[in-house]
DNA sequence: GGCGCTGAATTAACCGATTAAGCTCAGGTG
DNA sequence: CACCTGAGCTTAATCGGTTAATTCAGCGCC
């Protein structure tokens, strides 16, 4: 099947494609009749601009663009992203955009992938996500001149917009709820270190920790998986000063975290209280559920996609602290035992 | 920052643009002192191909689409498609392609979304999920001569290569497993009905059911959600000859059909077994941890995703029929009980 | 010297749209 | 009747590449 083109409209109408394309985009310098004449025909033979034509002479994409740095096996593992692009879609769908997607190694070739859209013309902006300390992709993007939304929070984002939770918020909910049930020694099993949000989240928890007088707040690092987080989970229970209240940086830690505490013979919550920070099925299936921070992700997702198209059209923006998580408890935080903490295991 | 173009790469060096191109592009028709030379200009200022004006002169996208058809907010809780697009994605970072989302209501916007990118060169070729039985999008596609490739069972394809695995053979190993258990009565909680890969599941069942001459193989059709599954167990334990092992199409359903089991008095596996299709974390969590048949979905979607890079390449293409789901056996599944479906639950 | 050949380059058409500028002609004006 | 105006078109340049056709210099050979 031959794809039309104004040039075939015009041969039909008998005008030229000037004013086929007049007649098309709603300007004026044709008549009515002719206008109608035209749509009439395009309509019929099914005719859909050229997209590169278009681009060519400067028009848009419509379509914003994501690439994501991780092994891509580990996407499907992940529930984050494919809530984040569920938002995202929510809000594209709805204006006939498109979503490209990309999965890259490493940052470099994240940013090689930028500058190859840019040059390519390829999307009309890119939303940014796990933003990193001293992150490369910002300067990078702020050279190149390319729309872009920092999915995450605006430290660090440069002169890029940014939407994002108040995660400082949310963690001084979690501790200080934590606090009121009696705990004296909470740690956390934090992310990757060198991600903006882990350090918003390390400097909320050492900063309530303090105010609060609470026994010196040890954060893990870890890499988000479950391994990780059992390893981190094991340190923590068999250290000197075993704290009786554990808060995670994601679900799968912590689950995994719960199942450490059961091989090492504590009970959940009597022996030692467990936080989730992201709510899921898995919280609610596991015994005891999981106390969780839960959080909309996907209208992050959506948030984001509209402010990106609001750059994208040369609106005037301003970066979005959305709402921050809220805390959802269950059955694994209850008040300490009076002795807790004080020996091993 | 403006974007650099073969004519600053041709100004720079002395030659013409035709020269520059024929230099990039590795056709004969320039020294190679000259062509050493464009190439290493075009590195030191950044150039990158223009996609849209390439397109113009016919070259392909190098991208490829994928439609999903559901509410956007779906997609973040069903793991399947994520899972399918890490598998597709890890196939296309490898060759530089990348993948182009979107999501629509209905049918209809399916393949106007189709039409639009073809007429408008967006994207190479599509895969195309979810196949219904006389599903309009076959002829569609194969009218516009858009490169496509189905992601489900060959049946219903028609010309369009199709990448997927042997339901039925996995269908038939689940049935011969409950039935060496001792099963005379299995019944089926089945997704929706007017899905492809459901009708030949279906048929499988009822085939394997009849040559073991075991009970009326009875499958309840359902939405694929918790609730359809819930409200299918119930159906199934409450009524007259109340099966004793039954067999879902998903893992969610089988999961809310272990809650409905327990509701109902019934213990698991005694009184009843239960066999998830599609495996997942949930599947091991649940107690007791669900019988289920596990697959390779990303596996799935990077077959698929190659056979289409070779639709797209011209290069001859069979039908993958991928490996069949294979049963792995945990506690929601045992031997039924001597007296087990005689009477009500 | 004239001829054909080859390699290396240029030129120009083309892809399908947008759009500034130019043309035509009907109708109104002095 | 000459002149002006503007609606309604057409023409042609343009976007950034690709590529067929063409030019041209240099060389070998009869």
């Amino acid at each position: 099947m031959k794809r039309p083109t104004i040039a075939d409209i015009a041969a039909r109408a008998g005008v030229s494609t000037g004013a086929v394309s007049y007649a098309l985009n709603g300007q004026p310098g044709v008549s009515e009749s002719t206008r109608r004449r035209v749509l009439a025909i395009a309509e019929e033979i099914g005719w859909n601009p050229n997209r590169a034509a278009r681009a060519l002479s400067g028009a848009p994409t419509n379509s914003i663009g994501l690439v994501l740095r991780r092994p891509a096996r580990v996407l499907g593992v992940e529930p984050f992203f494919m809530e984040l692009i569920s938002g995202v879609e929510a809000e594209l769908s709805a204006r006939s955009f498109a979503l490209t997607l990309h999965v890259v190694r490493d940052p470099e070739s994240e940013i090689a992938v930028y500058r190859r859209w840019w040059g390519e013309r390829r999307v009309d902006g890119v939303l940014v996500c796990d933003l990193r300390i001293d992150d490369p992709r910002v300067p990078a993007l702020e050279d190149l001149g390319l729309a872009a939304v920092v999915v995450g929070p605006d430290e660090g984002a440069g002169t890029l917009a940014s939407a994002w939770s108040d995660d400082g918020a949310a963690v001084v909910e979690a501790v200080e709820y934590l606090a009121t049930l009696g705990h004296r020694s909470i740690a956390r099993v934090g992310g990757l270190p060198d991600l903006q949000h882990t350090g918003v989240r390390t400097a909320a928890f050492t900063d309530v920790c303090r105010r609060l007088g609470l026994a010196d707040p040890v954060t893990i690092p870890t890499d988000y998986t479950g391994e990780g987080g059992a390893h981190a989970t094991r340190r923590l229970i068999s250290s000197r000063k075993r704290p009786t209240a554990i808060l995670y940086d994601n679900d799968i830690m912590a689950i995994a975290g719960l199942a450490v505490a059961g091989e090492m013979g504590l009970a959940v919550p009597r022996d030692i209280s467990l936080v989730a920070w992201d709510d899921s099925v898995l919280c609610q299936l596991v015994r005891p559920p999981m106390t969780a921070m839960s959080r909309d992700i996907s209208a992050y997702g959506a948030r984001a996609a509209r402010l990106l198209l609001d750059v994208i059209a040369g609106n005037p923006v301003v970066s979005i602290r959305d709402e921050p998580a809220h805390l959802i408890p269950r059955g694994s935080t209850g008040p300490p035992r009076p002795d807790a903490g004080a020996g091993r295991g």
